[in-house]
DNA sequence: AATTTTATTGAACACTGTTCAAGAACTATT
DNA sequence: AATAGTTCTTGAACAGTGTTCAATAAAATT
């Protein structure tokens, strides 16, 4: 039984694309199978298929909205007038923040393993969106274009290793540290 | 059938481990299933559940098992008297080493996620092998032993967050740039 | 009104992890 | 040595996964 014009055939993806984000906010990442977002969406597996390659290229499609909304979170920061070191901080904080705020999306998006020809033009952007104004702000304290993308990297890394370690609760060794004081240790070690 | 005496329970466990090591280190984390182990071993899926409460117990210890290795790699550089941060930078450089030699365990320990309560005393003493030598070594530089455990946690989430995103080509941004410029830029920055 | 195109379904396939009754092989007892 | 008891192993079964695809129903075109 088809209904073609019932929604077009992006308005079908964005609501998969909705409807699997609600799903691994409220239940997780392992939530996300073809079967349950098609029940959401009041479709069949079988549609989801004709709409995205596989599952893989789905979870790609969130993360990408994932990251666009990270962006969004952080665009306020760079209208603010402050110092580069002052502004890390802020970007920092917002990471974390999100992290807690939405601990679900983070772990679709930097926890879940994904080959790497499932990431599309589109996640690609978005991925730039988050990044590139991290480097911008970088480049009077790096000294070069190179080493400020090089720091970039380096503190994406580093936010992004503290948050999975703790959440994997791999950093239970001896005391435990929260994760806002090893970034704020971290960051004052390495500015300066 | 049965044929208890063929094998003590524990060189089952000790030949599921080893077989699943091997299909993890062949096939990658993805071959690690109940059935695959078990033909390896020449016993069937049930027999595997008998020795393990699931698969993730095994997963378990087969990570406990790599993180000895790591271990066992890097214990030459504690014999070497040099100071902090030239054994540091040994230390980095063997993790980097460790996950370029054997890339599919490293996913395994690192790249797959376990439920907390999976993480048995084993692992965490095999885990705390790793992480207490560089503790020790970092307590001159650090000040304190709460610092020296701090930093020990930063420099591991940094080691383990480029590697990560560097095998999911999440740092593909603009220019690429190895693992090893990356840490090794994060340690001149971070120890200064 | 008849025909073509297309969205949707539901069954099917090969795979997961996991459980468990049945039975075979070993141990202990008579 | 025969019997009884224990324990190891199996294989089938269940509920789930991703994915494919012939059949079909609805919309578009003729």
């Amino acid at each position: 039984m088809a209904r073609r014009k019932d929604h077009t055939r992006e308005e079908l993806a964005d609501l998969a694309i909705h409807c699997g984000r609600e799903l691994v906010i409220n239940e997780g990442p392992a939530a996300l199978t073809a079967r349950n977002v098609a029940k959401k969406m009041g479709y069949t597996a079988g549609t989801l298929y004709n709409l995205f390659e596989n599952i893989e290229a789905l979870i790609v499609a969130i993360n990408a909205q994932t990251l666009d909304s990270m962006a969004r979170r952080m665009a306020p920061i760079f209208l603010k007038k402050q110092d580069p070191e002052t502004r890390i901080r802020s970007l920092c904080c917002e990471y974390l923040k999100f992290e807690q705020d939405e601990p679900q999306l983070w772990k679709l998006l930097f926890a879940t393993p994904i080959d790497r020809e499932s990431l599309n033009e589109d996640y690609h952007r978005a991925a730039h969106e988050v990044f590139h104004p991290v480097t911008e702000t970088l480049l009077p304290v790096s000294g070069s274009e190179e080493a400020a993308r090089q720091d970039t990297k380096i503190i994406w890394s580093t936010l992004h290793g503290i948050c999975l370690l703790q959440q994997n609760h791999k950093l239970d060794v001896a005391e435990n540290d929260t994760a806002e004081v090893l970034v704020d240790r971290f960051l004052s070690n390495f500015l300066h």
